[in-house]
DNA sequence: AATATTTACGCAAACGATGTAGTAATATTA
DNA sequence: TAATATTACTACATCGTTTGCGTAAATATT
């Protein structure tokens, strides 16, 4: 029942404590049968180190954590996945977070994580985080983080992206070689890096094929599903709706998805859709979705891999890097002209 | 940088170690004066208790972890916010543990739990789990566990289930209802419970209407994709085929969809197919997939409730208890007749 | 006024593992 | 052979908190 300690090892072992310890982390000090035979008994007594007390003495968690907006999303889980994969390769644990955009839970998380019970942090901040005092006070607290997709430009460390600048410029000239004449953005928010590449991309491409930019046709959304149903249905409702729509995120294009079904409103005859995505069933739906897709689980793997370079070699800060992976992008029937 | 710890608020207030701790913790040994003037410096210095320290002492790691075979599954993903949502309430943190349905891995994962890293385990089994010695010997170390949706029936504790046996027959009647009269049922494995009772339902019904249960329309998947594919294509193929499928996990449906897209099999013409799924994008599909949706959200949530229920009273032992809450049915397009 | 009780604090021993500094016993070298 | 080095171990302090026990002063009870 109760887990069997060191001192209990050395006891039955006639050895002291620091000898056992000793010889379970092979140190040179031990003599070799010494050590199998210790070795052989805490096997067989299934000895196993208290993580409390290394952890406190060697001021070590073993631990890393996730902090992530959501978990019920495609693109966050496969994220998720490689991270974990990594930490589990690395023999570390994962304690996950969701902020669900909320960015007071996120300063309550990053204030609850001050304390070392982590060595390291990956994160994707929530779409609110344009202030990021709470980030860079627990930077200084020694513990390093690591940022995924959604990044924060002004800390110091390591980000993993994705070429969201080309891949907004992809998707806008996409939708305009099938004859989109009237393109709209659905941004989530608008502070974050990515949704201001993403739409410097889709400017870019506009204003280079002489395209107007109207301020009306970015929309705004955010993370009451209720309200983007409602800004998606103002924008398609009336004769004088987009033909193009390019949505920063998966679940914009599914609010769009249903919108239009309910206003009756045919893709891509109508309005033609292009979306980032990381949906399974993106070819299966009807009409089935074009997507940008982000290598999800290699940006997680990627960020775990940089924050363990750095852990490894007891190093807790880490300079300036950015790590951009590539985006797919994956036509199907939603955005193309029918011919 | 390097946080402040109760030696140096102990110094710096001029009392021992010991007051502080006690005021901090607001014990009546502690005068009110006193307490104030604490925990105002406490503040000030943004003092926050090491949780190794006190894990150490307390032998209470304040963690649950979570154990399930994927997160890139919506089930899991909604279960696992649920699990997330009551543990931060509780002031808890949440490991997480991936294990792929890879029996192995899961051993390996609750070894490394052994040594009460946490106070407990939430968790839904591999579907390779049919031995379960490392569950009971894991229960024996004085840890708790409780399963959800993939339970382990032989180890007791808190189960939180959905009507399995229920959704299986409510599915098999709605296609024999819309005329399907020979029903194929893909399973995942056949070790766990759910599997058991979903297939139960299924050839309850066949039985009350006097329909054959031929072995052979009972396929046995895996977690291998690839094979997957195969082994619903071999079902598909030919004129033999079943009218109706009843897939008991998402990802066998989005399978069947894929397949029937190959083959030019015509849902729900040819063949009517009904699943358990969390599928946001259920009614997107093409044709629209009818669902049985399980509670997962909530699940997750109960789970975490009956943990905590036991772990606020220091009881390790969780005795027997089947919490079963109900699944909805979604009917769609693709298991209706046409008319 | 003498005794009992309460209040408010400090001391010190845990919790379990780690690592430095020491100590015998043996081996090596001058 | 004496001095030195090496080997194989042990003792002990330490990480930061918690908590049982002790105690002096303040207050209450007789």
């Amino acid at each position: 029942m109760a887990a069997v300690n060191l001192k209990q090892l050395a006891k039955i072992l006639d050895l002291s404590i620091s000898t056992v310890s000793k010889a379970l982390r092979d140190s040179h000090e031990i003599g070799d049968a010494t050590k199998l035979r210790v070795l052989a008994k805490a096997k067989e007594m299934d000895y196993t180190p208290n993580p409390f007390a290394s952890g406190l003495r060697r001021n070590k968690s073993k631990t890393i954590a996730v902090v992530v907006p959501e978990v019920a999303n495609n693109y966050f889980a496969l994220a998720i996945n490689g991270i974990e994969r990594i930490a589990q390769e690395n023999d570390y644990h994962v304690l996950i977070y969701l902020t669900h955009e909320d960015i007071e839970k996120e300063k309550g998380i990053m204030k609850h994580l001050e304390n070392k019970r982590v060595d390291g942090v990956l994160m994707s901040v929530t779409m609110n985080t344009s202030n990021q005092t709470h980030l860079s006070d627990f930077q200084q607290k020694g513990i390093p983080i690591v940022f995924f997709d959604r990044i924060c430009n002004e800390i110091e460390t390591a980000k993993i992206t994705t070429d969201d600048y080309i891949s907004g410029i992809n998707a806008t000239k996409h939708l305009i070689e099938n004859n989109c004449k009237d393109i709209a953005f659905l941004s989530l928010g608008d502070e974050i890096s990515i949704m201001q590449k993403r739409k410097s991309g889709y400017l870019e491409e506009l204003h280079k094929n002489n395209m107007e930019a109207k301020p009306e046709r970015i929309v705004k959304c955010g993370n009451d599903d209720e309200m983007n149903y409602q800004l998606v249905k103002e924008l398609l409702t009336g004769k004088n709706k987009p033909d193009g729509i390019f949505a920063s995120v998966e679940k914009l294009a599914i609010t769009t998805y249903q919108v239009c079904r309910e206003l009756n409103i045919n893709i891509p005859e109508e309005v033609k859709i292009i979306c980032f995505s990381n949906l399974e069933t993106a070819s299966l739906l009807s009409p089935s979705l074009s997507t940008i897709t982000q290598p999800a689980y290699n940006i997680g793997k990627t960020a775990a891999e940089v924050m363990f370079k750095y852990l490894d070699k007891n190093k807790t800060y880490i300079p300036n890097e950015n790590i951009v992976l590539q985006s797919t992008l994956h036509i199907r029937e939603s955005s193309q002209q029918i011919v």
